[in-house]
DNA sequence: GCCTAGCTTGGACTTTGTCTAAGTCAATAC
DNA sequence: GTATTGACTTAGACAAAGTCCAAGCTAGGC
């Protein structure tokens, strides 16, 4: 009995990052998770995507203090381009590791894991 | 009768923010604020905070999906280093500019005013 | 088919932030 | 100096996002 169980709203939570939807709010894929399995509570929908970011399938990504968004392309290393307008968010790839960007001696004795970069403009449709 | 008006609870707010702590939650600096100023309300530091962020005056950092922090560095380029374990954050200046990175086929027909970068790592003392 | 550790549920609770109506006051005009 | 006035402040209600908990349910091992 040791383990991950698969139960039916694990699944379901797991099938609606798998859509083409991207970067969805908490709340949002609860709201895709209830029209599939109508009596899912948002608590399990929370404690779910809590153990996808342990376990590495999904990236959490606070991008303006509001609700946490999930990015379920956690396997491919990338950054995001938000709209300061719409709030449109697009994954994008810069060249270069921006990790190597900074110095040692900028580093403070830190061991670096990771860098997230959010670049913000404005989308063609705002302009 | 037009423009900035200087009340006792904007000095008050300013001077939270010009001291040596930086990188305060709104609720930090209302703490600090009501030690000087007792019947400083919350809604009033919210109002002053998001008033120096439109003024440019104070950046807005987002840096965890809970609170905001407010960090009164704005008028010198920097990004943020932050310590996995702790919390702690640092202000650090990586080489070169982080918009270059992103190449024109990366750009999505966006106009680009910016980038954040955040450097996740473990501080020295919680390794 | 039973058993049980682990999962789910609903609701209360917390944190962070926004809004509003009423009262107050800084800066200008006189 | 005083009156005026529109911007500012206040307290508290409200809202959004997320966490916690006790009670009940169930997948998977036996």
């Amino acid at each position: 009995m040791r383990g991950w169980r698969l139960t039916a709203q694990r699944r379901v939570v797991a099938e609606v990052l798998d859509g083409d939807h991207v970067h969805l709010t908490a709340d949002e894929v609860h709201a895709r998770a209830v029209s599939r399995l109508p009596e899912i509570s948002r608590a399990t929908v929370y404690n779910t995507l809590g153990e996808l970011v342990t376990l590495g399938e999904v990236l959490e990504v606070a991008t303006d203090g509001r609700a946490k968004r999930y990015d379920p392309n956690a396997h491919q290393a990338h950054q995001h381009l938000i709209c300061s307008g719409c709030g449109a968010i697009r994954d994008v790839h810069p060249l270069g590791d921006p990790v190597a960007a900074l110095p040692a001696d900028q580093r403070f004795g830190f061991t670096l894991s990771g860098a997230e970069v959010t670049y913000r403009g404005l989308c063609p449709d705002c302009r």
